[in-house]
DNA sequence: ACCTTGTGTATTGTATACAAAATGTCGAGG
DNA sequence: CCTCGACATTTTGTATACAATACACAAGGT
């Protein structure tokens, strides 16, 4: 969309994400209105679209708020990203070529190089994998797949996801993408499906550990995980 | 959304529902406003809503059109609903409950009167078909599954999908909600999922064999299939 | 003949004013 | 002290005017 009408939109939502505007906050389009700029219009095709990706609740008698997430919720969305990108992966592979696998390899090179550093660059890894799932989803060439998964990647919880990830978890991550890249230079679906599935369930736990203490059995060896 | 959103939101789908805009046809605000009795604002969110359903596609500047589907975006978006419903109806079915039984149960005797006539009323089986669903996506507990899906049900592909059924057709399908139900009421979560796969790629295959011409292997016995 | 470029027209984007609706407040009655 | 209801305030919904942009078509250059 255009100038106006985007400004809302990037605002409100680098709000949200950031955390910026808690969960649960309510979301005058006045109020909206003035800290991003613009007029109330623009505000409120901006919430009409938060809204569709979740990010924003409304009631019944339509009034905004920052969507609040329980933990079930979050599963939730995780099983539908692990059924739909699962999806997407083996498409993905029955229809690979050279250049795309190019492409992925360079984008996964690029994640080797933030995660191999004793401080990993967090921010260069999330904008290496969110391009490394892209592309994936670009060569699954389903456009109704690519819009359904649009409105459940890139939550707050994905983000914050990654900063829980310790250098270890940031690294598996990485050994992960390179075992989709051996299924897609096999052009193997079940294969890459079943990798991205294991990809994504390990994305849940990891959060899930991170927030409520640790799994149902325990969880097995950790290394260094500062806390911040 | 409040009356005159409402009724631009109604008034678009309707006529791209039942084919007075043809797919393709350009739809431009001002003369939606007009039709519709409405200013051009509540047409603009109107227009926004159908595009997140895929009713309506938008141009890179910005223009609106109804959205043409080629075939293959009809399997892929038949797909993507034999995944989304499978997995509604796995956990409907663990999580069924009498009362939810009783009114399943209820919806598909409607339907069953519908198909039962010389003559079946497809209205009537259109309406008990959509809340059959609707009670099981309930039952499945989901928010975010629910909101996925509701992007994909309800084209005017699935209402000319019905039109398309023969008597034959529309029982079987009464049948396979039957068969749902026994899946159910054991709260055996695998079946129903299997069960639901299989319904919703009858329907699509019914859908493609009346467009272009039967599939891949010709098709088995059909009786009589009035044209209109 | 083709491509560029400029201008007029049609269409969409934004701001603002006003209408409708909802929520909160305060007081009367129980 | 609580409940209910009228009123004031806040918030959202709609219409409209105007600005910005895209499109179609024609004129000129290559």
């Amino acid at each position: 969309m255009s100038r106006a009408s985007d400004r809302a939109y990037d605002g409100i939502r680098g709000m949200i994400i950031s955390g910026e505007l808690a969960a649960g906050a309510p979301l005058g389009e006045e109020a909206l209105a003035e800290r991003c700029g613009v007029s109330r219009t623009p505000v409120r095709e901006a919430l009409r679209r938060l809204e569709g990706e979740m990010l924003v609740r409304r009631t019944e008698s339509q009034r905004s708020f920052v969507a609040d997430w329980s933990l079930d919720d979050i599963e939730d969305v995780f099983e539908l990203r692990g059924i739909l990108e699962s999806r997407a992966a083996r498409r993905a592979a029955e229809r690979m070529d050279r250049n795309a696998l190019q492409r992925l390899r360079a984008s996964n090179d690029a994640i080797g190089r933030a995660v191999a550093m004793i401080n990993p660059d967090i921010d260069e890894f999330l904008e290496g994998n969110r391009e490394f799932h892209a592309l994936i989803l670009e060569r699954a060439d389903s456009p109704k797949l690519a819009a359904l998964l649009s409105s459940l990647v890139e939550q707050p919880v994905v983000w914050r996801t990654a900063h829980h990830y310790g250098r270890e978890e940031l690294r598996r991550s990485h050994r992960e993408h390179d075992e989709l890249l051996a299924a897609f230079a096999r052009g193997d679906g079940t294969w890459a499906e079943a990798i991205m599935l294991g990809h994504i369930k390990r994305a849940f736990h990891a959060y899930s550990d991170a927030h409520r203490g640790l799994s149902a059995i325990d969880r097995p060896d950790r290394k260094a995980k500062a806390k911040a």
